[in-house]
This record gives structure tokens, C-alpha cells and sequence, in this order.
DNA sequence: TCTTTCAGCGATTATTTGCCCATAAACTTA
DNA sequence: TAAGTTTATGGGCAAATAATCGCTGAAAGA
């Protein structure tokens, strides 16, 4: 199996970096072109190999100053759309996947703060390996699902994988059952220790998602129909990390959010706060973290910017 | 000529980040298939599309190119390094094999030559049984050890038997006792017919030895203590077939290399003459056999390449 | 104003690649 | 051990991509 991944790197390799053409690959590995096209097919489907594009398209660029203008951005980062794009994070996850890696770069030790979701989870898969011992990771939310299971969208857990760094996951749900129960859970030493580190990260990382019945904090069943419903008519937009907001970026009162599990959303202005989000159905989403300062930070599409940017 | 390159970028990072074909992107940039080719492919050439390879095997494979350009070799194969295993010959008795096999496996006569050591036993022991009566296998160094076992490192007994090949070992030690002996001895009909053949073979392995106190050399009693020692003195760096030579890879005068028993190192660049070895102690003796072009191939572990291509 | 040059374009042709399917190999399970 | 099941392999073929060629028009220079 290992071996097996090693010949499709090796293979990949002849292929993208020193462009050999499948029968050469073939003929250098002594197998057939067939079993050399699986092997660098294989090795684009597990992901080894990773392709970057290093040009910052004009308009996308000016899409990026006007957002960044308009909404008193510390980062801004539009990748261009895909009108075909079945999928959702094409794109987001390669750019998100260069910012993060940009941060743990940095020699000096830095506390990095992640939340969830699936954007966030394709970006980390882009990451290249690395070893940062010197870096904290440390999640903003509750990594258990609904289902009990503790790896939920693995963001924080691949991602310290990945790069070796020391990491802090909130061993708790996404929402605990009341208000009274956060307060008691929060008190707990481990618990309490991954908040103070969340509260002093020095960058932020997050997901936004959207709401209504189609939505995954809806089909993964974090949040009933019923509940999900109601958000809806009482003017819930979106959410990140599980705090639902309205269309200006205010968080709903009471409600759900009284329930989450994750750390507070910082305001401080001097700390990035970047947000990973795309897609028709996120647009207002995205518009109302922006609008309320919710985020400092957005990485997103021509579309959704170009949608921010007209209200 | 910027609008140009912002095409390219934006059509390359269609093509290798969003995955659309040519003529997707033909149509979403409403130009022709062939503008959109020439698009891609000036993203290409411009080098705005940067490929990377996340695996281990990705470096070596870059080391390898790296090696065979600076030393203008016809085969260079890097395994990754196992810093756990210090033992001697991970990875490389497997990719040895697979070479070597690779060579056996043609079904046109073939004469291969083969030198000795531990690395390349270990190498010939990963071997598959096969059948391969047309080629001839033939031994470039004596075959007789100092206590006059006939089997010493024995490396082209276990080949022969492994993949049942006609096999022509050198019946001397490894050294005679002096110059004119090992003349007397290559006349005989014998051995000058097992000369003649390893003077033609398609390709030669051996493996490449250090020289110290603690090398095998010394160890298993082919050179005295003293005389290994007066060797270091006179700039002996490391030894193939026996042959000493020194940091630069040139034959150390005189001495040993007078009673050494084995075939003439051939230097004919059109025969791949293979060379395997790895580890911390043999850097050295590795790096010379390349500078001078002793060997035009070698199999090697990722440090030992790196050491080589620094100098 | 005219000429020269040359990048870019589309059509055509050649090469390369992706995918399906029959077959062989390996592995399970009774 | 034999039958059944999964998995890998290589041939063939259609789609996709790259290379070649002649044409056009715009820019530079006389």
C-alpha cells in the first residue's frame, strides 16, 4: 500500500514536475502506460500532488481592494469562480491552504485558531507536510458530533497531523444541551485552558456557513428541522462556529446561541479573523460577517464578492 | 501583455485548479479551444502554474535528477531515509533489487557483472526466484575469502542460484600476495575467460565500501589493521571491487591496488556501472566514486545524496 | 505612406490521455 | 482445496491535448 503510494509520487512526479508523457513514465518503471496513467491519476486523487497558481488575476486582485476598502478588511484574498463548479471549495481550499501555511511558516511560535466545516477541512488538505513544534493549534468549537464521534469535519486533528504542531481540540459537542451546562463544562480545567489559548491566538481561522433546511449544520444534524425553521423566520443568515447571526452580522439572541459550545468570537480588531466561505447559497452569509466586522478577513469568490460589494 | 498574463492565469488555474478542459474553458472565456490551449500553456511556460509533490519520494526523486546532472550519470535511484534504521541496508536492498531485476528480466542475452559487500548481497537476497538461463552473471572480484572459504559475501552464488542464471565466479581472494602473482594468475585460461566476459558485460553492480578500522575490509580480514591504517595516512577514502581510492575518487598508488585481484574498474561510459551504498560512514567514499566517474549509476539513500551534491 | 516583422489566430494533423471492458491474479471463505 | 469474490492488468477506443502551418493584422521603422 505504502509502496504502492510511493510509485504513484514517483510517477506524478515524471508526470507534472519533469513532464514526461505516460509511455515514457511507463517505459522508465517497466509497466504499462494503463498502469502508469493509475498511478498518477491515483497520485492527483490522494492528493500529492498540488498545484499553485502564483498570479494575482487583475480582477480578482480589484475585487480584493474594493472588499478590503469597504469593509475595513486586514486581508482579502478572491479566487476566481467556477460557474461549473459542482463542488463546493474549489479554489477557496488552495488559497486558504497557501494563507495558513504562510502563518505556519513563521519561525517564531504563534497560536493559530481554527474552527469547522467543510471548506476549512478542504483547505487543511491542501497543506503540505510540514513540522512547526513551535506552533499551537487550538479549535474554536467542539469537535464531537451529534453522533458522538469525536473526529467531526477533522479539521484541527488533520490539520496537526499534517504539520506536526502541538494542538488543543474542545473535547465538547458543537451545542450542549442549555446555557447552565456551557458555563459548567467551560469551567473545566482542559476546557478552560484551550478557551484562554483560543482568546490568545494571534490568528484566526474559520468557516462560514450558511442556514435552512439544506445547510449542514441542518443535514448533519447538529441543529432539528423544526429549530432550524424557526432560526430561519427569526432572520438567522448565517453562522461561524456555530454562532448564528442575522443579515447585518448580529448574533441571534437567545435561542441556540446561548447553547454553543465554542469560544467567543474575538473583536479584536488587531487580531486577522479570516473567513472561508463560497458559494451562491452563503452569499448573504458572507455579506453580513463582513458588514458587522464579524471577520477581518474573507477568502471567497468573484460571485459572493462581487454580491458583498453591490449592497 | 499583462491582460495576456492574466488570461493565462486565469485559464491555467481553470484548467489545473478547477479541473475544466480546454474546451469548458474556451467556452467560459468565450475564445477559441486552441486560444485557451495556448493560454494554459503559456501558464506553463510563464511558470505561473508551480506543481508540488507531497512526498517523500518526491525528494528524492528531485535529488536524484540533481545527482545525475551534476555527475553525468546514466541511473540514479535515491530511497528515502530511514533515520530510526541505522542498520544497512534499508530501502536500498529493494530498490537494488527491483534494478537489477529490471535487467534480468530481458528476455535478449545479458551478461552482468557483479562486484561484492554486504549491501549488495542484501540486495540480491530481495531478488524473486526467477528463470533467466539466457543471461550470464560474472563475478568481478575473487570469490575466495581470507579463511579460504569459497562462498565469501556470496554474492553471485545466491544470485545465480535465486534466478538460475549461467554465473562465472573469479576463483582468487579477493588479494593475492603481490603483483606479479596476480598477473600469473589472470593467464590462466580460467579466469582469463571470466575477465574477458565482465570486460563485456551490459551492466555492472557493485557496491561501493569505506575504509577505516571499523570497514569490513579490515573486519573480515582482507587488510591488515596496520595496513589499513597506513591506507587512511595516504588519503584512501573508500573502495569498490577492492579498489582503494582516495577522496576524489582516483586509485590510491601503488599499495593494495597492486595485489587487488578483481577485474580492472571498467570506465567504458556507454556500460551502466551501478553503484550501491548508503549510510552516515560511507558518504565520503560515495561522493568520490561519482567525482571521479568511477560508477555512472548509483542507488543511495536521501543523506548520502544531499552530501554528495554539496561539495 | 509603405514595408517589414511578428504575435496571435484557426484549421488540420499528430500525439497523448482517460475510460471501459474482458481477463488474470490474489485473496476469502466454506 | 475449491469455489466465489474482489482487485489489478492490459488492449482498444474515443476524447482531449499538443504541434504544425499558413493567414491576418497591428506595430515599428524607413
Amino acid at each position: 500500500m505504502a509502496s504502492r503510494l510511493d510509485d504513484a509520487a514517483r510517477a506524478g512526479w515524471m508526470y507534472y514536475v519533469a513532464g514526461r508523457t505516460q509511455d515514457e513514465i511507463a517505459a522508465a518503471m517497466s509497466i504499462s502506460r494503463q498502469s502508469a496513467q493509475r498511478l498518477v491519476s491515483l497520485a492527483v486523487s490522494e492528493r500529492l500532488v498540488k498545484v499553485r497558481l502564483d498570479h494575482p488575476i487583475a480582477q480578482c486582485l480589484e475585487l480584493a481592494e474594493a472588499l478590503k476598502t469597504k469593509f475595513s478588511l486586514k486581508f482579502c484574498e478572491i479566487v476566481p469562480s467556477d460557474p461549473m463548479a459542482y463542488s463546493a471549495a474549489v479554489g477557496i481550499a488552495e488559497a486558504g491552504a497557501v494563507e495558513i501555511e504562510r502563518w505556519l511558516r513563521s519561525p517564531d511560535p504563534i497560536v493559530m485558531a481554527i474552527g469547522t466545516g467543510r471548506t476549512l477541512k478542504a483547505a487543511v488538505d491542501q497543506l503540505p507536510n510540514m513540522s512547526c513544534p513551535q506552533h499551537k493549534i487550538v479549535s474554536l468549537t467542539g469537535n464531537i458530533g451529534p453522533d458522538g464521534s469525536a473526529a467531526y469535519y477533522n479539521v484541527i486533528f488533520s490539520m496537526a497531523e499534517q504539520v506536526q504542531a502541538r494542538h488543543f481540540p474542545m473535547l465538547l459537542p458543537v451545542y450542549v444541551s442549555s446555557q447552565e451546562e456551557r458555563e459548567i463544562l467551560h469551567q473545566q480545567p482542559m476546557i478552560r485552558n484551550s478557551i484562554a489559548l483560543a482568546k490568545a491566538a494571534d490568528v484566526v481561522f474559520v468557516g462560514i456557513g450558511d442556514v435552512g433546511l439544506d445547510a449542514p449544520l441542518c443535514r448533519d444534524g447538529f441543529v432539528s428541522r423544526e429549530e432550524m425553521a424557526k432560526l430561519v423566520a427569526d432572520g438567522a443568515t448565517g453562522e461561524i462556529c456555530g454562532w448564528l447571526f442575522d443579515e447585518y452580522g448580529h448574533l441571534v439572541q437567545g435561542s441556540i446561541n446561548a447553547r454553543v459550545a465554542s469560544v467567543p468570537i474575538l473583536r479584536d480588531k488587531k487580531v486577522p479573523v479570516i473567513a472561508l466561505g463560497m458559494g451562491q447559497h452563503k452569499h448573504k452569509a458572507i455579506r453580513a460577517a463582513l458588514r458587522s466586522g464579524l471577520v477581518n478577513g474573507v477568502i471567497t469568490d468573484e460571485t459572493a464578492a462581487r454580491f458583498a460589494l453591490e449592497s
